[in-house]
DNA sequence: CTGAAAGCGCTTACAG
DNA sequence: CTGAAAGCGCTTACAG
């Protein structure tokens, strides 16, 4: 493969003449310029990406670590998303997304690190926050260009992140059952180690207090965002009887349609006699019977603000203020929920 | 952040001998690996991947390139699936994942040539091939290692490649509706200018004439992947009337199930009087009604086999042997096709 | 506008 | 087992 000498030498010009044609910043005569171009397209010349990262000390990469292990990870409409909007925002500004696999969930900070640390990437985002690992205070005491998707834990103020309005969704979509007549309302949640789940089920909890309602403790539920952990959610509360649920609200449609699937199973009919909301609006939601009333989290753009922000920290040359967005969800009312039974 | 020279002189060793401790590979005394090692601790070093990438000619990644333009793209279960084959194979042999955007399915070439040419990957694996452009020539011609997920144009026949059995596997498809006494099948293909279409559409072909079965053009269509697609498709085919078909073979799950809504909308009944089988194994499959029967294409597998087949080549210093490989497909059957109506 | 030189941070034959 | 040197292929201040 040809180098800049190989080009220098055709062309009878200096190495670093080259380099300046190639990078377009400097005046370069426009009879050089025709001869360096000529001879790197005599050659086939393509300056070699990994030489100039060395150089110059950036990669133009950001990077996202995913933990493969989790086959269920795959199916969710979260990871495609995700991988879209960094796509695009990261295109136009000539940035590609070097991904890293991760064994585990704390795997996935020693990944970051490593890419980091390696320079394999100019910067991250980093698209899962769990509350049993301080990722967020080993990557601020590392100095090194991240963004989070998803808030950090309270007490990290001046870290960049952008996130959905997951608290205030919440307690709208539950408010949004409440205005419908439910009193009696079901929260299934996701992992309880992942902070949004925490943020999600205190705005259910506002939205029941607001609504002068106390919920009672056995209505709670967390389904790991499986299909089958919404399916025993149900089999857990239909026992309560007079006391059961008669609307469910889960933290992603996978679990809602194992709770349609189960109320079904029961021959409880939806919406007429129990409603169910879910979120994410995913692929499925529109495809079930009935099609699933969902709280759309806009992850895709999401990604590209946080791929964006990113890169401009990355380019900045001094550290910029840190900025915090808030994307807001949209309920997107279809046939698995309405008002309650008479 | 601390290079090898740091370490080297705070254990008083030369860099190379810091260098020798990381790589592992020479014989370094006990005694100089604890320097080295208290040394670079002290000193939170790590190696730069970058320099090493440079002086090795060896990146650790391989790349892959998305048209993030189509955002239906991200809705079928294809892209991620081929993500978690890559990741699950490369992770354990320390080996990244590069994704490049594209603008257009010409750009996906354009992208793939300079990463492969400007060194960020040591290797592609090309996911979609497209007729209308000649990626398999260009490759071939630029002697980088590459391996295809799908079969390439005929005479190409000295290249690694691995596929699902899409001629046979549409075939016995076809064949299967067939005995349950279906005359009148339907062939909803996706993008006729994608491989696979033509192969799934001789695997019909195939099946039907060994049945001697003849078919009618109007039977046959092409759904571009996306629901609507399928939704069309029916709807051109219903006003044949008595030679409507009485079973649909759809190259994807989302056009089988805009076919399910076209007939459910047409007051047809599933599967008691037409019959429909979609492909992929989709997350939407088991959740719409009635659950789809479906052909269950093994994309994770396929590209986990890929991506260990290209890193395979990478690490060989000679050129390998091409190597094909064909993977099963399997019927999943679900309540969706049945025998013909009597 | 162009050249010569030093440097980015590693690796690895070559000696000893 | 360890050191000194050259090299991977660029970029960029410094001169002129």
């Amino acid at each position: 493969m040809a180098t800049i000498r190989d080009v220098a030498a055709q062309a009878g010009v200096n190495p670093s003449t080259v380099s300046r044609v190639f990078s377009g910043k400097a005046k370069i005569s426009e009879q050089t310029q025709q001869r360096v171009m000529s001879a790197a397209e005599a050659l086939g010349f393509q300056p070699n990406a990994i030489a100039r990262s060395l150089s110059v000390r950036r990669t133009n990469t950001i990077a996202v670590v995913v933990p493969h292990i989790y086959d269920g990870y795959f199916d969710d409409s979260f990871f495609p998303q995700i991988m879209r909007g960094l796509l695009q925002a990261a295109y136009p500004l000539d940035y590609r997304v070097l991904v890293g696999g991760s064994d585990s969930h704390a795997d996935v900070i020693t990944q970051t690190f490593q890419i980091l640390r390696s320079h394999q990437a100019d910067g991250i985002v980093v698209a899962s926050s769990r509350l049993d690992v301080d990722t967020v205070g080993a990557l601020v005491a590392q100095g090194v260009p991240f963004v989070l998707i998803g808030k950090p834990p309270a007490h990290y103020a001046d870290v960049t992140w952008v996130d959905a309005d997951n608290e205030v969704c919440t307690a709208n979509v539950v408010t949004h059952l409440i205005h419908q007549g439910h009193r009696r309302i079901a929260f299934v949640g996701g992992d309880p180690a992942v902070a949004v789940t925490g943020e999600r089920f205190r705005g259910y909890q506002r939205a029941m207090a607001g609504a002068g309602l106390s919920y009672c403790e056995r209505w709670v539920d967390y389904g790991y965002f499986a299909e089958a952990g919404g399916y025993k959610a149900v089999e857990r509360m239909l026992p309560l009887g007079a006391d059961a649920p008669t609307a469910y609200y889960a933290a992603n449609d996978l679990m809602a349609v194992g709770i349609l699937r189960a109320l079904r199973d029961h021959q409880i009919a939806v919406p007429q006699q129990v409603s169910v909301i879910g979120t994410n609006d995913s692929a499925e939601a529109t495809h079930v019977v009935p099609a699933l009333t969902t709280l759309r989290v806009p992850y895709a753009d999401m990604a590209a603000t946080a791929a964006t922000l990113l890169i401009d920290m990355i380019l900045a040359d001094e550290p910029l203020p840190p900025v915090q967005e808030v994307l807001p969800c949209t309920l997107i009312e279809r046939h698995s929920s309405g008002p309650v039974a008479a």
